[in-house]
DNA sequence: CTATGGCACGGATT
DNA sequence: AATCCGTGCCATAG
């Protein structure tokens, strides 16, 4: 049984049970579609309340003080502060005018991958396309290629296909180059030519990627050279170029990471469900963790129509129950879900403290299900509120909530670090020795796998890497 | 012969 | 019950 102070309640019947655990895995804007549209259709339903804080003009919450605000500033400690936070600057509406849209594209740093794109576009294209375009980009994969083809978006239009076409071409040419491509084939020929309006690209890039991907990701680089009639160093020459300048996963925001960690390669395009942050953004405050409500106000029944329902005819009154009924059990729901995230961040956040902080080293390992044993729930439970979300961390990279699960970050953190430091380049034998000598056991082949997860090329190709820089 | 990637198995995790 | 992850074995390139 999934006791919730909150409410001091415990779940009932099945379909409470049912709702419970499928809001718990949505994320904030999926539940935020999903509270629109009962708001839509649901007349016992209704939203009220829309207090601010006279200070940050932030929503308030029910009833009680803005969380932030009422904090003394100079407040210090290390518990930190959770709570369940209705900002509706994080979420735009569905059905919201294109007008507002084209607004400073690049300035937001927190909106998903479709609205950044939609705002760059959207000023080009007339509005029946900028639906098109809209349709389109709920279509990405989570590395922003399509997933659906051109004809299928063109029936469903009932549009020309040619046209279709046009405006998946413009979209590809929008941040990150070679969004909404069929693969990463695709993706990198579009960068080239985007890239080569403003640098000199090597010459034949564009027949390696045509032709060698395959040899290009597995290193087979002189019989790349052999098939296409060049010479080996210039593939070398083009594999770098490729490797510093081009993405063949536009929507995969941490890989230009391990490189060049500059502010563009670090973005992320997901809403974050959770943002952790310095109070008033000074490292010596504790931490304010917000869990995103993604609606404006308070879910409450409407009196009016409770009202309405004793007074209803014989054959309308089954009906309207069952509205109410709804209504009740999704506001329950709502509110459990938002109760279930908050008890889990606290936890979180006390336990990942130093990952938090001080970033992937301090990682400490812990399992979905220990968590659950401290907290009394089922594993279950927290395996769905855990899935699909993401925070933002205080240094502003939004990250999916299950790093905090994740056993081997902190080990491929260390090899990154000691093959930074390399005077000359280890191979993962050697690494094993090194990370043996440190107390820590794995496999040859785990530390291979973590390499690669990391990017880094094999030792002998790191040589050839450290010359030519040379 | 050495370094590394692919495949697949088994145990842990979800 | 399904999925993920670490690992062993083997093939291949250099």
């Amino acid at each position: 049984m999934l006791q919730t102070p909150y409410l001091h309640t415990t779940i009932t019947t099945s379909a409470h049970l049912a709702q419970t655990m499928t809001l718990l895995s949505l994320t904030s804007t999926e539940l935020q579609q999903k509270i629109e549209s009962e708001l839509a259709n649901n007349p016992a339903l209704e939203l009220i309340n829309e207090r601010r804080c006279p200070m940050c003009k932030r929503l308030l919450p029910q009833n009680g003080n803005c969380p932030i605000c009422s904090q003394p500033s100079d407040l210090t400690g290390t518990e930190p502060i959770v709570f369940i936070s209705p900002r509706e600057d994080f979420y735009y509406s569905n059905n919201q005018n294109f007008e507002d849209i084209s607004d400073d594209p690049f300035s937001s740093e927190s909106v998903d991958l479709p609205t950044f794109v939609l705002r760059q576009i959207a000023p080009e294209l007339n509005p029946g396309d900028r639906l098109v375009a809209a349709y389109i980009l709920t279509h990405l994969d989570e590395d922003g290629f399509l997933t659906i083809n051109s004809y299928e978006i063109a029936r469903y239009h009932h549009r020309q296909l040619s046209e279709i076409d046009a405006i998946i071409d413009k979209l590809k040419r929008c941040e990150p180059v070679g969004v909404c491509s069929k693969g990463p084939k695709e993706a990198l020929l579009i960068q080239v030519e985007v890239l080569s309006e403003s640098v000199t690209v090597p010459k034949f890039t564009r027949e390696v990627i045509e032709n060698g991907l395959d040899e290009l990701s597995h290193h087979h680089y002189a019989e790349l050279g052999r098939k296409l009639g060049i010479s080996t160093i210039m593939v070398s020459n083009i594999t770098n170029f490729v490797a510093d300048n081009l993405n063949p996963f536009p929507g995969r925001a941490s890989w230009g990471d391990v490189r060049n960690p500059n502010e563009n390669s670090s973005k992320v395009y997901h809403k974050p469900d959770v943002l952790i942050y310095h109070l008033n953004e000074n490292p010596i405050n504790p931490l304010v963790v917000e869990i995103i409500h993604p609606i404006r106000g308070t879910l409450q029944i409407n009196p009016l129509f409770k009202q309405a329902i004793k007074q209803a005819d014989e054959d309308k009154i089954q009906e309207w129950k069952g509205d109410l009924d709804r209504a009740s059990l999704l506001i329950k729901c709502v509110q459990q879900r938002s109760n279930a995230l908050k008890m889990l961040l606290e936890k979180l956040v006390t336990y990942q403290r130093d990952f938090i902080l001080l970033g992937e080293k301090h990682m400490n390992s812990l399992t979905r299900a220990e968590l659950a044993k401290e907290l009394g729930v089922h594993e279950s439970t927290i395996s769905r509120a855990v899935s699909s979300k993401t925070i933002q961390l205080p240094n502003k990279r939004i990250v999916p909530m299950s790093i905090f699960f994740d056993r081997s970050l902190s080990f491929r953190c260390l090899i990154k670090e000691i093959i930074e430091n390399e005077t000359k380049p280890l191979s993962d034998s050697d690494l094993q020795e090194i990370l043996k000598e440190k107390g820590i056991d794995i496999a040859r082949r785990t530390i291979a796998k973590y390499r690669s997860m990391e990017g880094i090329l094999p030792a002998y190709l790191r040589q050839s890497n450290l010359e030519v820089a040379n």
